[in-house]
DNA sequence: TCTTGACTTAGAGTTAGCTTTAACTGTTAG
DNA sequence: CTAACAGTTAAAGCTAACTCTAAGTCAAGA
């Protein structure tokens, strides 16, 4: 059970403090806690949730709906349909979005290419 | 040899008569014509200009860096090799996108089977 | 004890990329 | 002729996602 103040935190998940904190006021981090003189201190599950959000966010999903997503988390298995419905439409947005950047990777090589 | 109107051209790339104004504020298309009224003519020039400049945007070229390959472009043979060197850097980072954006899909897969 | 430095907060500022508004002009159908 | 319409401009406004500032707190080392 290792704890990181939030420097450690930032350096281990490569965001800045700012976007940390700023994440949390935006409701993406429901269970980071602090110490007595009001530090936060981030858990490996925080670091855990923060690489998921990485993973959403890298594929385009909005802050707003991954906020959607981590509430229906905090309610368990009660909504674990619908938080699984949400990753298997975000997982077919993420395939087609691979096959478009495969289609402009095409583009862009036939346009070095063509030597003009 | 078709002539476009801004509405026309829009319905042509999907893109709104208000990005397009933008795009040519901005210097990505320094080719647009205008009628004797002052109204703004898209030749099939320029429709292809928009196309890859979708494709680059598409993939995460900011357009100030597309203005930058166009103004290179507009300097035609003289500027082939570094307009060239742009694109091949920019294959590199496509490459790189799809290599990471596969990586995420299988997180997101993972979640998905996890049923927890 | 003093000072240094990493933290805290609320709130302001920044950037990219549009998007809209306001006021106006020229074209076309009735 | 006139009303509607599609376009024009400059400039303001908007949203997402940070990023920074100001003012303050707290703990640890010289």
């Amino acid at each position: 059970m290792s704890l990181y103040t939030i420097a450690q935190a930032s350096e281990e998940v490569d965001l800045t403090p700012y976007t940390l904190r700023y994440y949390e006021k935006e409701g993406l981090l429901p269970n980071v806690t602090k110490d007595s003189a009001g530090r936060r201190k981030y858990h490996d599950d925080d670091l855990q949730r923060i690489g998921f959000i990485k993973c959403l966010k890298g594929t385009g999903m909005s802050l707003k709906q991954i906020k959607e997503y981590g509430d229906l988390y905090e309610q368990g298995k009660a909504k674990f349909k619908e938080r699984n419905a949400m990753l298997e439409e975000h997982r077919e947005k993420i395939l087609q979005e691979i096959k478009i950047q495969k289609k402009y990777l095409k583009m862009v090589e036939a346009k070095i290419e063509m030597k003009i």
